[in-house]
RNA sequence: GCGCCCGUAGCUCAGUUGGAUAGAGCAACGGCCUUCUAAGCCGUGGGUCAUAGGUUCGAAUCCUAUCGGGCGCGCCA
């Protein structure tokens, strides 16, 4: 049910019965007060300009053709020639009744699902996960299980950074530690921030070891084997760091998903040679370039971009058309969606000019590139990551879990340890998921541990616990778990709450156009607020409640319930039954 | 220098395709627990949508310029 659409439909056939065209943009919006009714439509006003006629007297056709019997109860024409539909109490009533009885949740089936390649996460091997990688791990991962919800093929890819020029002087550091009888695990590689610090610090300082990383790159690009197992016993291990994480984050990229760098090496000279025979790539100052005219400056200077290094090194850029060939033609996607910081938009934009003149990417797979901001200190300054500023994402969610359980032990003593342990748990986890995926900024943004952790107002303890309470009245009602009743709507805040209820669809069709949960988040956020002032408003289970009227409630109640937990479940958070 | 992103309440941010009187949360203040979980609800105050022009029935949204912040611009990723 998308009542939106359903709306837009009525005022296109409409806008033919009255001559226009049919795509003429009905313009169909969610009422911005309530006394302008549910939803209003304002495409009169643009289609009366076209026509060059009056726009009120044209609102006024357009209602008469519009064929809401049954759906609205009230259409009225404000303003320049605004139409404002009140829906019928009835209509919504016998809606959400089909909805509530819907597996999906009254969200329609997908009659064209695609193949959409989703890159996000792609941690760099070298270090372990940071605070910076949130974003586009959690990002990822809800537009990924939005996508898959509504019924398109995903093919999750997470891009790993495991071929880079830092491998050599790490595991040159690696080799001496191990012939030092260090044990991997437990000391060597327990820390790879540590790890990383003291093989940097040895390739400035040292004598001699500079030269042997860079020697190690090379020997390791070009398949030595001894490199090679140094490689892989460092990649497993940080790869296993990586995954620690995964799983405290409850996000679904598995070891399957992984498909790094090195996964597209044996391309690499290929694509080169490729672009090269089709004359995109010229040798220029050594290295081998493609010139976009597309991307020049106002001189008419055009945009480099290196494909192959002096000396023959390949580098990013190459691995990304690779990735393009591999996603769009073996892979056959319709879309890939790829998630890293805006720093890298530049880069992006050129890979998908190139990959389009060279037909890596078919016409018909459409490439996004979704940025986010870089994010900043709490002085509004850059993040520093050298220099010990750098918050790994590890402790950031130990931290989480533990201001959480302050929280839950002070509200909730009437739980056991191992549930007090399990509330904090999600409840922290969730916060911090939800302070992130709540923001839409493509600009910069700031790192604070306080709003992180926050469990007050539009966070995710909030939706958890409106969660519980609608679980505690279902509970106590003892209703069987196919409790049907007939859905009366009546009082303004039962209104309210089913009108949001009949909105899913909305919200998670913008997720997945223009990649952002945020719009999610708000509409949980909104839908939990409303389900707290129906809460508040209209009695359920107390005394003085009409039979009639505490089932309708309830199965207001349950299809709320079973929502928000869905809903959640799209970002990638969890609910409990208490807290 | 050129390019990209951004500038909305004290703070953090929403604001859909250009729509009517720009919304939340936090913080502040005032109410609401002998009855469904007060991590809640109800209410009050708080705005030159960076600035100046322009486009039009109508602009936070589109265009131009200026100011401010961040980032990027050939051999890192």
């Amino acid at each position: 049910m998308n009542i939106k659409q359903l709306l837009t439909e009525k005022t296109q056939t409409a806008f033919v019965a009255l001559g226009l065209p049919a795509d003429t943009n009905a313009a169909v919006t969610v009422s911005t007060r309530p006394e302008f009714g549910d939803y209003q439509i304002n495409g009169a006003m643009a289609a009366a300009k076209l026509m060059k006629t009056n726009p009120r007297q044209l609102a006024e056709q357009l209602v008469q053709q519009l064929a809401l019997e049954g759906i609205a109860e009230k259409t009225e024409i404000a303003g320049p020639g605004f139409i404002n539909v009140t829906l019928d109490k009835a209509w919504l009533a016998a809606q959400l009744q089909q909805a509530a009885a819907d597996s999906r949740l009254g969200v329609s089936t997908n009659t064209a699902p695609q193949t959409v390649v989703v890159d996000y996460s792609a941690p760099n091997l070298a270090k372990e996960m940071h605070v910076g990688h949130l974003r586009s791990t959690i990002i990822g991962d809800a537009v990924v299980r939005t996508m898959e919800f509504w019924g398109d093929k995903v093919i999750r890819q997470n891009h790993m950074g495991d071929w880079g020029t830092q491998f050599g002087m790490l595991i040159a550091h690696l080799e001496d530690k191990l012939a030092a009888g260090i044990d991997l695990e437990s000391v060597a590689l327990a820390d790879l921030e540590d790890f990383y610090r003291e093989a940097k610090k040895r390739f400035d300082d040292e004598a001699g070891f500079a030269d042997k990383s860079r020697d190690y790159v090379v020997k390791l690009q070009s398949g030595d084997a001894h490199c090679q197992k140094l490689w892989q016993l460092f990649i497993d291990t940080s790869v296993k760091h990586s995954e620690e994480v995964y799983e405290k984050l409850n996000v679904t990229l598995s070891h399957a998903d992984i498909k790094p760098e090195s996964a597209y090496n044996s391309m690499l000279q290929g694509i080169v040679d490729d672009l090269k025979q089709r004359q995109l790539a010229v040798e220029d100052q050594g290295a081998l370039v493609v010139f976009l005219q597309e991307l020049a400056d106002k001189e008419g200077n055009p945009s480099p971009f290196i494909v192959q290094k002096t000396g023959g090194g390949f580098l990013y850029s190459t691995t990304d058309l690779a990735a393009c060939q591999y996603r769009s033609h073996d892979l056959n996607a319709d879309r890939i969606v790829i998630f890293t910081d805006a720093r890298q938009a530049l880069h992006f934009k050129q890979v998908e000019l190139v990959a389009r003149k060279a037909g890596y990417l078919r016409d018909a797979t459409t490439y996004d590139h979704c940025p986010f901001g870089t994010m900043m200190g709490e002085d509004g300054k850059p993040f520093k990551t050298r220099t010990g500023g750098t918050v790994k994402l590890a402790e950031l969610l130990e931290e989480a879990v533990v201001r959480a359980k302050a929280v839950v032990q002070d509200k909730a003593s009437d739980l056991s340890e191992d549930e007090i342990a399990e509330v904090a748990r999600k409840v922290g986890i969730g916060a911090v998921k939800f302070a992130d995926l709540s923001k839409n900024r493509t600009s910069d943004y700031i790192f604070s541990w306080d709003a992180m952790l926050s469990f007050e107002g539009a966070t995710a303890p909030y939706l958890q616990y409106a969660y519980t309470r609608v679980r505690s009245i279902l509970r106590r009602a003892e209703i069987a778990d196919g409790f049907s009743a007939e859905l009366v709507i009546a009082q303004e805040q039962e209104k309210q709450l089913a009108v949001k209820l009949l909105r899913f669809e909305e919200a998670i069709q913008q997720v997945m156009k223009d990649a952002q949960p945020n719009l999610l988040c708000n509409y949980l956020y909104e839908l939990a607020s409303l389900y707290m002032a129906f809460y508040e408003a209209c009695p359920i289970l107390k005394d003085g409640v009409e039979p009639a009227q505490r089932d309708s409630r309830l199965m207001l109640s349950i299809f709320t319930s079973k929502l928000l937990k869905q809903g959640l479940d799209l970002l990638g958070i969890e609910v409990m039954e208490r807290m």
